[in-house]
DNA sequence: CGGCGGACAGAAAACCTTTACTTTCCGACC
DNA sequence: GGTCGGAAAGTAAAGGTTTTCTGTCCGCCG
């Protein structure tokens, strides 16, 4: 492939001014020379070398992006606000599914750390997990230390995320939207307890409960995995625990999804006979049957501001902390209680 | 951040005998002398620079795919399957969604040369698109110049994909078994037709209707966009045509869920008034009410084969065509035909 | 007419690794 | 005892780019 000198040389000029051609640095080029490079450049299919430039520059136009899965709808959405921010400004994305286990975590970070990727962002939530955390302290510390930006969307072990959304209010909401449909047996599904995000999402429960002034029975809190089958398992776990409820809130929109398969699966109606509360509004929420009440995240505007707080990082700029706003949205799986 | 020669000045040897020892050489280094290396490695915290290693060796342990939309169900499914067999073998996956805008395409396969990626996998059918295309065969004739592997899944102007699915077989195989339902008057939603995947399962609809000797009405054939909007606008177009129709057979699953949307604003009942089948069998097909009849794709498997397609080109063995099985799965979204 | 500064161009160093080529050393063999 | 060979270590070049530092040339001012 051709090398800044081969174009250098055919245009009869110093690769210092190739180079300053191609590289659109500001610098004076006579119009004439100019030109002569470029021709050159079209003529031997000139790509710059990205590993050279960075290995200059001791970055490359790269940013990582750290999932749990990219095939859950709420990452892909995350990924896709990064792409298009990323895209506009010139980097590639690089998304990492390390289907929650820190192992893996570590090893994508080191990857990334060795590529020397402009910016990592952290998309998932921090797990619960002394040991592993340590090591990806060490590589975080190593990626600041090399000039690369660190942009947490969740919260995470160091601390709050650079740009989230308030899961505590979130919940909360929803569940004051179904008090207010005559609601007052509220279980839920919480997620892994190891994941930090349901963690505030469980508290988001209890607030919402306690602002009701409703106290909380705690057999209607069930700790799931964080996806389909969660919600299924949760349900029978509900049941079989024989407590009375007639609504269930649940940590994500997977779980929600869930629950109201297994529910019908049980013949019991929803939301006649049991309303479904999801959270994050993924996609596929408006679609299931019946359509999911949730509580809606702006995931792709998560990812785009995720992009650009890394980017203001990277300028030394300060990239303060921001929350964006959630909203609750009723669809069909909700209803008023039934007998009221 | 700690360098080869930084790691070497703290064990007291040379940057060559360093790097044999980080690098896993096949070369003779005493015990002693290794064990000094490596501790004095941990002890800086060395994490070797791919883009230093990449420069020498042109190369870079990456690979790029090209999607369409990584929301989309069926390129992140793909997408997650080069992930878990890159992974394996210390690759990094840089994922591209070009929303079918061959420009944007074309800006990706620009980056990902300039990074001197060592395989970019095209998920997404080609476009027809004369003017872009050829900027694009320059592109992967300077990848491939380089060393680079580049990998189809899905037919393009340069021929039939390397790795993929008969699309052909695939749909008739679909409408033989909606004729074996009773069903004659089967209309077609086609997608774009600039793409070539939806060329392939409109002679795909041809192929099956003459399969079962049954003369093609093109009143029944629409096309759409490739996604749920393009289903409900089909509906619509096939009940403004005001021709007759037992059963819709879709170019692909998103179109399905998008016409069984419209059709049950409509208040018409599926499948007792019309049968409805998609294909792909993305991973909320079966999520849908009712649940969608389809063809499944090993869509994950794609992913990861298309990975070793890229290897073993990288390899210089021959990376052969593979064309992976399709079957068809009827769900609850198709019933014999009314009144038979 | 001497000198100064601006516009333009080039030479060379630096970024970090890997590896082909040397060099050194030591034991073994004739 | 001299030589050969192999193990272990080192030297230095190469890979492509950017950028600092030097020049050169020309016009202009005093």
């Amino acid at each position: 492939m051709a090398s800044i000198t081969q174009v250098a040389k055919l245009a009869g000029v110093s690769t210092a001014t190739a180079s300053r051609v191609v590289g659109e640095a500001d610098y004076p080029v006579s119009l004439a020379t100019r030109e002569r490079v470029l021709a050159a450049a079209r003529e031997l299919d000139y790509v710059p070398n990205a590993l050279a430039r960075g290995l200059l520059k001791s970055t490359v136009p790269i940013v990582g992006v750290i999932v749990h899965d990219i095939t859950d709808p709420y990452f892909n959405e995350v990924v896709r606000g990064v792409e298009d921010a990323a895209n506009a400004a010139g980097y590639l994305v690089i998304t990492c599914s390390s289907d929650r286990d820190p192992a893996r975590q570590n090893s994508y970070a080191r990857l990334l750390r060795s590529l020397r990727a402009a910016a990592v962002i952290f998309a998932g939530s921090g797990i619960a997990d002394g040991e592993a955390n340590l090591e990806l302290e060490r590589h975080v510390a190593g990626m600041r230390e090399n000039g690369s930006a660190v942009v947490h969307l969740s919260p995470h072990a160091g601390g709050p995320p650079d740009v989230g959304v308030d899961n505590v209010a979130g919940i909360a909401a929803m569940v004051a939207a179904l008090v207010e449909l005559g609601h007052e047996r509220i279980a839920f599904l919480a997620g892994p307890s190891a994941l930090l995000v349901a963690r505030e999402r469980l508290t988001g429960y209890r607030r919402g409960m306690a602002d009701a002034r409703l106290t909380v029975d705690e057999r209607l809190i069930v700790s799931t995995d964080f996806d389909r089958a969660g919600g299924a398992v949760g349900v029978d776990e509900l049941l079989a625990r024989g407590v009375e409820f007639s609504a269930i809130c649940c940590a994500n929109d997977l779980l929600a999804l869930g629950a109201l398969t297994r529910l019908a699966e049980l013949g019991r109606a929803v939301p006649d006979d049991v309303s479904v509360a999801g959270f994050d509004d993924i996609s596929i929420a408006a679609l299931s049957a019946p359509h999911l009440s949730t509580v809606r995240l702006p995931l792709r505007e998560m990812g785009r501001r995720g992009f650009e707080n890394a980017m203001r990082k990277l300028n030394g700029e300060d990239g303060a902390p921001q929350t964006l706003p959630t909203q609750v949205v009723l669809r069909d799986s909700t209803a008023r209680r039934n007998g009221q």
